[in-house]
DNA sequence: TTGTACGCGTTATCAT
DNA sequence: ATGATAACGCGTACAA
């Protein structure tokens, strides 16, 4: 077992001054060929790696960020965080991740750990939690330190930092429009029942998208399930006290349950009642019926912020001027499958 | 922008020495009570926190551990992944992920980079390539210079290592003989076309069940399918082609494809062909019909080998003795689902 | 009870 | 061309 190799052993080995050492590796015009040469023969033979952590110390940079997430099981994160891992990995950085489970409480811890010198910067979408309780003192106190932060999907107005969203609102109007479009008259919602920025976003695009078709809300056909609902009941109930011809889900597990449902209650999907979800995940893609989707450009996201992010790092490195905070909106895009047919767009929204 | 707090700001301040604000707050009891009191509440006021880098260089040890996997969008790698995290953080400790995407440079060049300060052990799967090219120069590397390595489901002989793995020469054997236990005869085999070490485990497994049954192992029953094969030609025409009344698929997405196919065909799930397949992922519990598998236990693995690994780091910076290394076997689980019916188990398999 | 000095590994500045 | 010194932030053995 062979301990790492320092700057000071190469010094002792090769009698000489650490600093000489040390500029001989960078190659510095100081150092005499002879001497460079022997010096990096040396370091080379014996695998010489400059320690990260001493780095760290001296230069005040990591070149690593942080990522907080509520959970890394839903297959949105994970697209996200492949993005964002992506980008990083390519500009020289690693990614801390951190995984809130939508606690605030461990939001709250994961973050003033990783505050205290881990890491350049945070990209980060907020818990649940965090959500609710609209506290986000430990957001303020990081960008108050002059600490970058980027906050995606899950983003708040209270907080003065980069963010990148989809226009959820938008992305649930035309959804809604174009099931309308389509011939549908009876547009249910599948929403979270809390208090997720994102679900309430797309309800809002839903409404708009019903009240410009002249029709009513019908609140009874709006069903607000648990986050990560296990039992079928409260649908069931639903399904069968209830008509509607087709069902938009804010998300892709609600509507790949939602599908299954249907069928096992007898109803033909597409041609009884149509689905559209959110999230391209695998379950979209492979599901039977497939599902048609928004697509939430995870991936697109992910690489986007983190790009962001390490531009306001290298800025603040380089002293440059804290430019001005910027949200950034990913565009949308809806993967028409089987669940539901839609026709051309007659008209494209903002 | 208040720049961090350091213990020689507060000494400024205080108009004492650095160590004894070091002191101070660690209550040390060489300290008088007054200038205790004193600088903790000026601490506590100021919200000082220690500066994770500094503390990391004079401790030799970093509180963070290295996660390398070729994969995060397979869900298989998401559950362990989460259970790592999650013993991790409990533990105060954080944890860096890097996706070598199934590259082998990727894979080495992330490993030097961590290894270098960043981590104080690894957790990692191995990547396609590298099992490919059978060259384990940086694990054993990193190995030799102490730093402790847990390899877990792609592992290799070759390099002396904490690992854990499940059983999947016994899962593949015994789910193909629960298959014909149930009653089917040809038992048909999609598999990877690589060289993937579960991959081929499975399908040692699979072969002794069949010879177990007096069966012959008919190599036109096993299809080989690139790892991310989007066609699906190649599938297509072997179901066209063979007879078949089973499948054993050694990952989710081989059976769900599968499945969808088989469908499209004309032949009913389960009851013409039953389909079992490896990883409970959300596609598994959620596919139409819902897929009989075998769960890989990823969490369990994950938190299995995090607790492996922070007990080598721990024991290390106690300068315990290396306690040998341990291969620890997740026992695997068939889940039993619509898309294969099966019968009780006649015997257990060890 | 408090402070000084040194070390962790590196780099930058200033002498020699 | 080379080396000594200080600094990054912290902790601790030792001195006062």
């Amino acid at each position: 077992m062979k301990p790492k190799l320092t700057l000071k052993d190469i010094a002792r080995e090769l009698d000489v001054s650490i600093s000489t050492v040390s500029k001989a590796l960078k190659n510095s015009e100081e150092i005499s060929t002879d001497t460079k040469e022997k010096i990096q023969a040396f370091a080379r033979l014996y695998n010489y790696k400059p320690n990260n952590i001493a780095i760290s110390l001296k230069n005040k940079r990591t070149k690593n960020i942080g990522v907080i997430i509520p959970d890394i099981v839903h297959h949105f994160f994970t697209t996200v965080f492949r993005g964002i891992e992506k980008y990083a990995n390519q500009r020289g950085y690693n990614v801390i991740v951190c995984i809130s489970d939508e606690s605030f409480d461990r939001e709250v811890i994961n973050m003033e750990l990783l505050a205290n010198g881990s890491i350049d910067g945070f990209i980060m979408a907020l818990s649940a939690e965090t959500q609710k309780r609209q506290d986000f003192n430990h957001l303020r106190e990081v960008t108050e330190q002059g600490i970058p932060l980027v906050l995606f999907d899950r983003v708040t107005d209270q907080i003065a930092c980069d963010k990148v969203i989809i226009d959820d609102e938008a992305a649930g109007r035309d959804a809604t429009r174009r099931l309308l479009e389509s011939g549908r008259r009876r547009v249910a919602l599948f929403t979270t029942q809390s208090y997720l920025n994102v679900s309430a976003k797309r309800e809002v695009g839903y409404r708009k998208a019903l009240e410009a078709a002249g029709l009513q809300v019908d609140p009874e056909l709006i069903l607000r399930l648990p986050y990560q609902y296990e039992e079928e009941q409260a649908s069931e109930a639903f399904f069968k006290s209830r008509k509607f011809d087709a069902v938009l889900c804010v998300n892709e597990i609600f509507a790949i349950r939602g599908m299954r449902l249907a069928i096992k209650l007898g109803l033909r999907v597409p041609e009884d009642v149509a689905f559209i979800g959110f999230t391209d995940g695998i379950l979209s893609r492979y599901s039977t019926p497939s599902l048609t989707t928004v697509d939430q450009r995870g991936e697109a996201m992910g690489e986007r912020a983190a790009e962001m992010l390490i531009q306001k790092v290298e800025d603040r490195f380089d002293e440059a001027d804290p430019t001005q905070f910027r949200t950034e909106v990913i565009p949308v895009q809806l993967i028409e499958r089987e669940s539901a047919v839609l026709g051309k767009p007659t008209k494209a929204d903002g």
